[in-house]
RNA sequence: GGUGAGGUAGCUCAGCUGGUUAGAGCGCAGGACUCAUAAUCCUGAGGUCGAGAGUUCAAGUCUCUCUCUCACUACCA
């Protein structure tokens, strides 16, 4: 049954190109999910976009001398193409500093308080006169009332571990400038009322606890038991999307204020969906407004673990207090995170493999590849470069991608590269129609369930299971006494080498396509309609043209797994 | 401090509502084969399931205590 399918990726915030862990952790899933989903026939839309405001993103500009909404712009093309080099299938990848995202956020505050959701507050907050701006928690430093220590954050000291509130520090600083000209002064902002949507939200969640993954909902649940807050959202400063009135005009007290990056980047997933529409003339409401039809779609969230609690409190918070008919998430898988040598990848340190690196090392497929089959799913995953050498040369390499190469160059070199006809079945075609009557079911549940790595797991075995039938079939044998015998073994061959090439689209698909070109599927041809096992293996036509591809994926060697080693850093810490 | 998630073969990880001799891949050892990227296929060795106590006819799986790791803790996103 083909259904509607929005699939959204948290989006990957401005200030640089992601790390392996941002890839693993939620567009690399999402976009393989997407491409299964397409495969199987569903109406798929992908989206993302990069998040683009907030106080990194002025900070990071600053520091390369550009303005806030350059640097966005370049960084924002090579997020882009660091996505298409990873061959992320976006239908869209959008911004969240978009005029689509901006307008429709300032309509959702504006529903938000007439339905009683937004209050306006006083707070206290640090303000740096060197720098001219207010300065979120992190960025103060001083000595921790607690412990003496003397480069405290304002909101955790590093040394005690004890949690601060930044006025309460002992001297405070400037973290951005070292400047010690801060003053604590009163400032208004708004506030979303979480706590009175915990009964709806608690409802709601409780609701999925049997279909989410328990790290979803035991995340969303610890903090609707610990009390939900209301939550500020809107900052001091520049860039941003305005604070207005329903008149159009800058809201009074807030100039000079911005909604909080995280009160508009979820609405960056409506936003570029709307621009995905603009841009192709489709239709963004069957997917978003459910008074026109979007209760038919599915929503698939895909995201790290520090995301769950936006996506299943405060943006559902903002949804349902519209009381607009939008559209909810129907299912959300989250991650954990790919760990590095002990501890974890970090943007700001510095620590880990970033896309742009991991691009110049080794071709995409092997980093999807190894970051799928080895998905941070039920708890962290450790990455070492020996792993991921593995994960290349005995997977890709030695399965599939010797299988390709030596059924393809045998039918070349014996049978003028034509899909033979001749021969009978015996016990090994037997086992082979059996063992993938058995697993591709199975496949399809993983893709459907999005268990990542049983899915790899399953189709790494299946793989397998094609070089275990050339052992039991021997057509180089039976050709010295029995060409047509031989010629069933080759022909099943070259079907499977087809299969496996389908069957890898969504994973690897530049090699998906290498092995696809070579055994000349065309491509109404490729989609994932498995019928029966005997007809799937024995699609190819008597006579069909196949040539044998280069050398699919070469081995990643011992000396380079030592440099990337010594390059990286990826040692024991 | 609080909360959450984990601690299962040398390594990376599966093990749903408790039930025969605890699984996979990699690595390692032996064998088979020779079409293939010294690839593949088969077989094998390797675990007191973090520690201790309890419930049960039966616990990796449930309860309690302890211990170690990681994450989150609301103004980083």
């Amino acid at each position: 049954m083909t259904e509607r399918i929005l699939i959204t990726s948290a989006l990957p915030y401005i200030n640089g190109v992601k790390h392996l862990g941002n890839l693993a952790g939620s567009m690399l899933p999402a976009d393989v999910y997407a491409r299964a989903m397409r495969l199987l026939g569903h109406d798929v839309l992908y989206i993302c976009a990069t998040d683009e405001h907030g106080t990194p993103a002025e900070l990071a500009a600053a520091e390369a001398g550009q303005s806030v909404s350059a640097y966005c712009d370049a960084m924002h093309s090579a997020q882009a193409e660091a996505g298409e080099s990873f061959k992320l299938s976006y239908d869209y990848f959008g911004r969240s500093s978009s005029e689509s995202t901006r307008r429709l956020t300032q309509n959702f505050a504006l529903a938000l308080e007439a339905n009683g959701f937004i209050e306006e507050r006083t707070s206290k907050q640090v303000y740096s006169v060197a720098d001219g701006r207010y300065l979120p928690d992190r960025y103060v430093e001083g000595t921790c009332p607690n412990c003496a220590f003397e480069a405290a954050r304002g909101d955790q000291c590093d040394n005690c571990g004890k949690l601060l509130d930044p006025v309460d520090l002992i001297n405070p600083y400037s973290a951005v400038s070292g400047s010690h000209d801060v003053e604590i002064r009163d400032t208004n902002h708004l506030y979303l009322k979480q706590a009175d949507m915990s009964g709806r939200l608690r409802d709601w969640v409780e609701s999925h606890t049997s279909d989410w993954p328990v790290l979803t909902t035991s995340i969303a649940m610890k903090w609707l038991d610990e009390g939900l807050r209301d939550r500020s959202i809107t900052r001091d400063l520049e860039w941003g999307i305005p604070v207005l009135n329903a008149d159009g005009e800058v809201r009074e007290g807030f100039e000079g204020k911005v909604f909080y990056v995280w009160f508009d980047a979820p609405i960056a997933y409506i936003g570029a969906t709307q621009d995905w529409a603009v841009k192709t003339g489709g239709d963004w409401e069957k997917f978003w407004r459910t008074d026109k039809g979007a209760d038919a779609t599915r929503y698939v969230q895909f995201m790290g673990k520090d995301n769950v609690a936006f996506h299943t409190l405060s943006f559902p918070t903002t949804i349902m207090g519209s009381g607009q008919p939008w559209k909810l998430v129907d299912e959300l898988k989250a991650f954990n995170w790919v760990t590095w040598y002990g501890g974890k990848f970090s943007t700001s340190g510095k620590r880990g493999v970033f896309m742009d690196q991991a691009i110049d090392i080794a071709p995409s497929d092997y980093w999807r590849w190894h970051l799928m089959a080895n998905a941070p799913e039920g708890s962290d995953a450790a990455f070492t470069w020996e792993e991921f050498q593995a994960s290349v040369n005995s997977d890709l390499a030695n399965v599939l991608g010797n299988f390709v190469n030596r059924i393809t160059k045998y039918c070349a070199g014996k049978f003028d590269g034509k899909v033979p006809e001749g021969g009978s079945k015996t016990d090994a075609e037997a086992w082979i129609e059996k063992e993938l009557s058995e697993r591709l079911p199975r496949l399809v549940e993983f893709y459907e369930a999005r268990e990542f790595r049983k899915a790899m797991a399953d189709t790494r075995a299946i793989w397998a299971a094609g070089n275990e039938y050339l052992t039991q079939a021997a057509p180089w044998t039976h050709y010295k006494t029995d060409i047509d015998q031989a010629a069933i073994g080759v022909r099943y061959g070259l079907n499977l080498v087809a299969l496996f090439g389908i069957l890898a689209q969504p994973i690897i698909p530049d090699t998906a396509e290498k092995i696809l070109a070579a055994i000349n599927i065309p491509s109404d041809k490729r989609s994932w309609k498995f019928g029966e096992v005997q007809d799937l293996l024995n699609a190819l036509p008597i006579g069909h043209d196949i040539s044998a591809p280069d050398v699919l994926f070469s081995k990643i060697e011992d000396d380079d797994v030592d440099t990337w080693t010594e390059h990286f850093g990826g040692q024991p810490t």
